[in-house]
RNA sequence: GGCGGCGUAGCCAAGUGGCUAAGGCAGUGGUCUGCAAAACCAUUAUUCAGCGGUUCAAAUCCGCUCGCCGCCUCCA
């Protein structure tokens, strides 16, 4: 078997192998430091982190960088509204894009560059555009030359009439031709500047991308990853920038993941519909927004809402639920006993594995890939509720380690590393904490409760239990005439 | 206007021509219980926006219509 990744270059889905043999170079672009960071690029991190777990899973070594552009028109706008410099701004959004991304629990890039740390490899790049013709200096900006490259608008699949047609480009009388765009800008009074063979300056946004990936993968790498928004101009004019100066293919293959949705519309800065990480992270548990994620393929829309994030949650908490009574079994069990687990269930069980990595090869289909843990568990679930008072060993065998493959495998995913005992109980003693009733009085209320029950006196004894479901608080009979209780989750 | 995508149960969502259209949430029924709750189990689409075509066979391929969204300007 062998991974499968839908190709933005081609449209299709393609049988993939690195160019390496078991060495995979990938390249992610990351943000432009000037803000918090909301849901959207969220998503990308984590579909990225989820594709870089897997493909090392699938045995290959993945070295994954992930840029941060720091600087840029929006960053040195936001710094002087700020009275800052732009290197303060960016980094004080670095750090916080940083803390953002260990709180989602995801696994750091092989390398973080950033765009300020490269500008002699930019230079270089653009030097070598303008002595290849592909490229011409103005006035100290230095655009590239559309025409000039034969393939403009492969990736996107436009060409330069369709798109002049569309008429919505600003005109600027420097340029050759209006979809020239820029590699260096000149820099205006105040802002920060870099020496340069065409005066003080600053880079393009795109020309980095194109400088960093060739300087930590080389001129040609295996797969470029990114939002779909990115896919025109900014990986367009990657693939002309590096190509043109290369002269050889820059990406195999193109990964471009779906956007983040608010009421099925696209969430952006510009439309001030976004949710930072940090709010989100306020209301909910990193891991159901992990779950929220990949419970959708990475390519489709992902709608956000309150009542997703809940569906979410509760679907987690199913899961966490069966791993932590699983873990409360005893681990050896009565080798005379007879099976409880029929052959079907079994067989369901051990197909797990591979109906998982069958997905996930599959352009990597978590959704797919969640579906089949979730009717595994549902298996367990049947087996455990049909355990006998004395198991059988083969039973607790299975049981167990059926919960180690399911852990294993979401861990692929970042999906149920926490003790499952523990984040049950976790979860509600953080509810506790939340609540208008402490503990004292909740057992005062089932004493009286034992009381009216032993009276059968079942209108008192039920009229406590809904007092006690008004302060979310749960209480079950138990088989010995106790009364146990739980914070409702 | 150009290019691309989507439309599957109450909601979310998988489904790369052919076994009973995954799975989750919600709902309903049941096991348990004095009654409950929790947990668990069962159940919920003769049908995949509509129409037509290709095929022995279509949610899946092709065409048209309707609706929604994205890119073409900074954008994950």
């Amino acid at each position: 078997m062998t991974v499968s990744i839908y190709n933005t270059k081609s449209g299709k889905k393609e049988p993939f192998s690195p160019l390496e043999k078991d060495h995979i170079k990938l390249y992610v672009c990351g943000i432009t430091a000037y803000d918090y960071c909301h849901i959207g690029h969220a998503r990308s991190t984590l579909v990225f982190d989820m594709i870089v777990r897997y493909l090392r899973y699938r045995g290959f070594k993945v070295t994954y960088i992930r840029n941060f552009t720091d600087i840029d028109d929006k960053i040195i706008k936001r710094a002087q509204e700020q009275h800052t410099t732009t290197e303060e701004l960016a980094n004080r959004f670095i750090k916080a894009f940083r803390e953002d991304m260990e709180s989602l629990g995801n696994e750091p890039p092989t390398l973080e560059p950033k765009a300020t740390e490269n500008i002699p490899e930019i230079i270089a790049i653009i030097q070598e555009l303008i002595t290849k013709g592909f490229a011409y200096e103005v006035e100290g900006d230095v655009y590239f030359k559309v025409n000039r490259f034969a393939n403009y608008g492969s990736l996107s699949g436009r060409n330069l009439e369709d798109m002049l047609a569309g008429a919505r480009i600003s005109i600027n009388e420097q340029k050759q031709n209006p979809m020239d765009f820029a590699l260096w800008k000149a820099s205006k009074p105040g802002e920060p500047v870099w020496g340069s063979p065409w005066g003080a300056g600053r880079p393009g946004w795109h020309i980095e991308c194109s400088a960093m990936s060739r300087k930590f993968l080389g001129d040609t790498f295996d797969i470029h990853g990114g939002g779909k928004d990115l896919i025109f101009p900014h990986h367009e004019n990657e693939i002309a920038q590096s190509e043109a100066s290369s002269g050889k293919p820059f990406v195999a293959t193109w990964i471009h993941h779906g956007f983040v949705t608010i009421k099925d519309e696209k969430m952006s800065k510009s439309l001030g519909n976004f949710l930072t990480i940090r709010e989100i992270l306020e209301k909910y548990p990193a891991e159901v927004l992990r779950f929220f994620v990949f419970s959708t393929h990475y390519r489709t829309p992902l709608d956000f809402s309150e009542t997703a994030m809940k569906d979410a949650e509760t679907g987690l908490d199913r899961l966490y639920t069966c791993l932590a009574e699983i873990a409360k079994l005893p681990v050896h069990g009565d080798p005379n006993q007879s099976p409880a687990a029929g052959k079907k269930n079994v067989s369901k069980i051990n197909s797990l594995v591979d109906r998982f990595v069958k997905a996930m090869d599959n352009d990597f289909n978590s959704a797919q890939a969640l579906g089949h843990i979730f009717e595994v568990v549902k298996v367990l679930n049947t087996i455990r509720q049909s355990l006998p008072a004395s198991p059988a060993e083969s039973d607790l065998a299975l049981l167990h380690a059926s919960a180690k493959s399911i852990r294993e495998l979401a861990g692929i995913m970042g999906l149920l590393q926490q003790e499952p005992v523990a984040y049950i109980k976790d979860k509600q003693e953080k509810t506790m904490g939340l609540l208008d009733i402490d503990q004292a009085a909740i057992e005062s209320l089932i004493s009286d409760r034992k009381i009216a029950r032993e009276q059968k006196n079942w209108t008192r004894a039920d009229e406590i239990r809904d007092i006690l479901l008004n302060h979310q608080i749960e209480i079950k009979d138990e088989a010995d005439g106790s009364t146990s209780w739980q914070v409702k989750i």
